[in-house]
DNA sequence: ACCTGAACACCGTTCAAGT
DNA sequence: ACCTGAACACCGTTCAAGT
């Protein structure tokens, strides 16, 4: 005898991101996210094969979110600035909700991460910007320099590495008109805004 | 009746670094450790509080090890050559020994991280470099600078994530040329070399 | 003193039985 | 069709009992 389905696949994922962002991925465990949408553990095997595939689809739902965020900051003036106002916006995401930050961009199982045109779609305002910079012929290394110090740096950030004092701020403001300036073709090296 | 000891401290740490870097931390499981120093699971709590500690102590192992690794590629001529090496000397670790790298600079619980002196002796070479380059008043944060972009690029690398085609030898050799004329003094921008 | 098997807690997963 | 309790596997941890 047919029964009506007490919840859905995205009521899952939504309550997944929301135990994910508060909780910690420890504290993502089947059981908790069943109980959220109001049905047991085993019954979340009807929606998804396993919690990897659960995982993959709350991580693609947050790189969703993180494009949003980094497309829209992209739409301010200049190059420089628009880089700059990317790079705030992965940090904001990243201090906002570290745990959806974590699942994107830490060491996980292939199989628990977002599918690749998604994350591309994050990075994409990014490669355009830096080509305006630095040029199309060094586009890709230098997406890649900036790219790298924003994830060490927003890395070492949340994992409160920077412990021998000293002012963050001053660390990520140096960093940012540094690189920004070390990309630039023929950087004239001017510093500073 | 005093029974003898079948095993020590020692060789369970050093037992447990083979076993997470040929496993990973996934198969650092507590029967794993024992059963390879002759000993069954629960022995291994007449040794170590709990799994935490015995990862706590390993980080530390590899710490130094790592410590002695970036100490010695310092010892090279002027320095922006030694400071490329001890990058280089970062990169090879963590290539060589993706989990004892991963074990250093993941976010991890806080008890399992290598106690902070022991990071400070890694760290401490470099930043004696970076302030040959940068001078006094900003070695801070131009170290944390060189910093972020090696982990975010050594990250990177271990993550697979450069998804994009290109050459990520092409992408390091442009990182490190630019980041260090980056952080330099006054710097005329002269890259390469 | 040190070591062990048995036991328990926790969590992912399966499945037979309910509706 | 969907949901559930019972059960199992796995692993960290405790502990009473062995030597």
């Amino acid at each position: 005898m047919p029964t009506p389905a007490r919840t859905s696949l995205d009521e899952i994922v939504a309550a997944g991101r929301e135990i994910l962002d508060a909780e910690g991925l420890d504290g993502l465990t089947m059981d908790r996210v069943a109980r959220a949408v109001g049905v047991r553990g085993p019954s979340l095997y009807k929606r998804v094969r396993d919690r990897g595939e659960l995982i993959h689809l709350i991580a693609n739902a947050a790189a969703l979110e993180l494009g949003d965020l980094v497309g829209e900051a992209a739409t301010t003036g200049d190059a420089s600035r628009s880089l700059r106002a990317m790079v705030d916006a992965l940090r904001a995401f990243a201090r906002a909700k570290p745990s959806s930050y974590g699942l994107l961009f830490d060491r996980l199982p292939d199989t628990w991460r977002p599918d690749r045109p998604i994350v591309e779609r994050v990075v994409a305002p990014l490669f355009r910007t830096v080509a305006v910079l630095a040029g199309p012929e060094r586009e890709l290394e230098a997406a890649r320099t900036v790219v790298a110090w924003a994830r060490g740096f927003i890395e070492m950030e949340l994992a409160d590495a920077f412990q021998l004092g000293g002012s963050i701020e001053d660390a990520y403001e140096f960093g940012i008109e540094r690189l920004i300036a070390a990309i630039a073709t023929s950087a004239p090296c001017r510093v500073g805004g």
